[in-house]
DNA sequence: ACCTGAACACCGTTCAAGT
DNA sequence: ACCTGAACACCGTTCAAGT
């Protein structure tokens, strides 16, 4: 049986989440796939588009089967939620995702509802882009800190802190991965969204 | 003369601007200093040290000589500039900072007074560690995409856009890297600043 | 059309040995 | 203490040649 473009997005799928963005290189993807190193250029012109479809592929589905009727606000905060779950999906998913800069169909899709829902509830075009851009920096800030709590954990950063210089920090470090993720990156969502409603045009 | 820790700490940064962050490698670097390729190991554990130690450099002095009087908000839009321009100081620097996680002096010293000025103005200590969070992705998220669209620019998203599937990125597309990158970035930064302020505990 | 085999031009890192 | 010289174990990518 021959390779497969599809074969091979979804074997690196599959490497992403055992070895990690990291250690994911064309030759391990090579090995697990049971072919030569030079195989998969057939498939994919080079490592960074392979990258940017399986980028593309973690979104897959984040706009479908919207409800209809959600105010904008909601339609905000649902559009991100799944943004956030699509990237959570695969192993540094987060870091995948920022790490490719590119205009693939799910992402435009993204951006399409994300940019619609703003401009049907009557924002300028100006501040339309300008939320979602601070919106979805958001949540893939978010979301990359997430992915790599799981691995490192905030030791590290504990260790650094010094009560007498910081005294801040080491007041709150207690807070800062956060033991309840969804809920910390539902807080932060609601912040910007609360601004956005300040200068909403449907305010009555 | 031997050479010093400063010393290559400083040819990584004039490296940096150079070539990029993707060009940035210890050999390149070691033939810019003039030494052989595992002269830079004796000052620096690892590449990734030398990264972090970077990185901590670009934010020298972005906490000094904050003037005392400024109110929390305006306190929190300063230091999130200064962070900015921090990152904008070197080719790449918004990666740079992104890509190493570290909890080195000046990093420190910019978080803690993030938190501090929350606290002091009478934020719960769980509001302050996520809206510092949410104000610092918002940063980097926004400065690497500036930085990014000084190397590439918009034209292959641009190019990728059907007007019939994505109405309202084709209408608004105009707006998407800005012409006016510190205004883009000041609008959004106020948009996170006016969700603070609603749930703010000195609002009167 | 799709893959092999083998090469090219790189990497980060280590470490005995030198000074 | 600080660096050289040389190696080790990798990379991404290309491409003639095979089927």
């Amino acid at each position: 049986m021959r390779l497969t473009r599809e074969q091979v997005l979804a074997g690196a799928l599959d490497l992403l989440d055992e070895a990690g963005i990291e250690n994911l290189t064309m030759r391990r993807l090579a090995l697990a796939l049971g072919v030569q190193n030079g195989a998969t250029y057939w498939h994919f012109r080079s490592k960074q588009a392979l990258l940017e479809a399986m980028a593309d592929a973690l979104l897959h589905g984040v706009t479908t089967g919207l409800d209809p009727e959600l105010s904008w606000d909601r339609r905000l905060a649902e559009l991100a939620a799944r943004l956030r779950r699509a990237l959570l999906s695969r192993r540094d998913g987060a870091r995948l995702f920022s790490g490719s800069f590119f205009p693939l169909p799910n992402a435009l899709a993204y951006g399409e509802a994300m940019i619609g829902t703003l401009r049907a509830a009557g924002f300028a075009d100006r501040d339309a882009v300008w939320a979602v851009d601070t919106i979805t920096h958001y949540v893939v800030g978010h979301t990359t800190e997430e992915q790599i709590a799981d691995d490192s954990g905030p030791d590290r950063l504990i260790a650094a802190i010094d009560p007498g210089l910081h005294p801040n920090l080491h007041a709150t470090v207690g807070h800062i991965p956060g033991p309840h993720p969804e809920q910390h990156f539902e807080h932060g969502l609601e912040l910007v969204i609360a601004g956005l409603r300040v200068n909403s045009p449907d305010r009555t």
